[in-house]
DNA sequence: CCATGAAATATCCTATAGGATCCACGATGA
DNA sequence: TCATCGTGGATCCTATAGGATATTTCATGG
């Protein structure tokens, strides 16, 4: 029985899409920390009214993403200055070693089995493409730690570690391209500790993961 | 040199103030969890247009308060499930526990004062008026609170208490009178603590504050 | 040449109106 | 008696227009 080619199914609302396309133009610099947002360019960009870009824009707040100046408008959070990065760090390292830890004393079989099969997951370098290479690196690595932070079974740790993620991306733009199968490594090693349910194996190497990809990141502030 | 009676000092914007409003509303049990949000009622009751409306719903959304169903409509946030409180208290716990643990590695003597001044005031019982008494009790433990992470130094971390305080509000309003005056003595062994740059103590205490505090709202499932 | 003040502009902020969708109620048929 | 379908009402969602404010620019005086 054929189907109508386009069912409208609507789920989610404008502001919904709004916010997600924002959120990734944010994420992905083309807009960059420091920019104004213009709303009135934005609606017509998106071919939509102002209102539910105020709705988006409002949500980004919360996120901490971008930030309102009243009666002037909003515009893209600056780029994380030493001091918030290092805070940054801290904290993720309070949240990503306890959830390495509780995955490891409490998830089942199947988010055990999902953690491995991301951490063995490779993105091929693309030498023409290193922007793509960036992105797809990105979105392996958010996925990694989600999964991780989803068997510790704790939803508000989820939560906290996935906002915390998206403040990484305030970040200066830089990718240690060189160390990207490092990274791999090391997610493979947290990912073992929680399939062998040893978490105290777990919490270290993700300590030791964060140590270190603070280290990579740290060469940006150069 | 006589000022006008009413300088225009606007600081905040209209969506700002009905942010806070409604969050005031939602953590009262004015709005009691679950209830339908009528916008246009809130607008013509706050006598704004429902744009701003709008915008203080989408960030108290982010912030987990309400829930929105798309073209349906808001609804304050349901009870917490038993499940989602132990979430919570775990959660609280990781986060506080370090907090008063950094707050007793490196807070200035400006802050140490602080939170020793917050943890002696005390809130008088007020028999005639219980929902005044919770309210100031309520104010007094979120400040307190509040002034061990600000002490900690870490701004993030700072951010998640908050945001986590404010989902206490999300279950069900039980207030252990008898016990007010256990919380204010947890309260003064923490701030003793962090005065005397006892990092290990202040994170002890802090801990058997938080595990006492869940066995108070406990009962509260009954 | 610099500082000060006022006018012009761009933008945000708010208010109102119309279209689209979902929920509830009642009627019909098995 | 129960399930299914159609209609009415309420609400949300979107679009557009007008008022208010901050920023910028330019002219003027020191």
């Amino acid at each position: 029985m054929a189907r109508p080619d386009q069912i409208r199914f609507r789920r989610s609302t404008l502001g919904e899409d709004v916010y997600e396309a924002l959120k990734g133009l944010v994420l992905e610099h083309s807009l960059s920390p420091g920019d104004r947002i213009n709303i009135d360019a934005l609606a017509r960009e998106f071919a939509v009214s102002p209102t539910p870009i105020r709705e988006a824009l409002a949500r980004l707040e919360a996120d901490g993403l971008v930030r309102k100046r009243p009666l002037v408008g909003y515009t893209v959070s600056p780029l994380l200055t030493r001091a918030e990065f290092d805070a940054m760090f801290e904290m993720r390292s309070l949240l990503e070693c306890t959830s390495a830890r509780w995955a490891a004393e409490r998830a089942d079989a199947a988010h055990r089995e999902a953690v491995s099969a991301e951490a063995a997951t490779t993105v091929a370098p693309q030498e023409d493409d290193p922007d793509g290479w960036h992105a797809a690196f990105t979105a392996l690595d958010a996925r990694f730690h989600d999964l991780v932070a989803e068997a510790s079974g704790n939803g508000l740790l989820r939560d906290g570690i996935d906002r915390l993620h998206a403040h990484l991306h305030l970040h200066r733009r830089y990718f240690p391209y060189a160390q990207a199968s490092a990274t791999v490594e090391e997610h493979r090693r947290i990912a073992a500790a929680i399939q062998a349910a040893d978490p105290d194996g777990a919490e270290a190497a993700m300590r030791e993961h964060l140590a270190r990809a603070r280290e990579r990141h740290l060469a940006a502030f150069d």
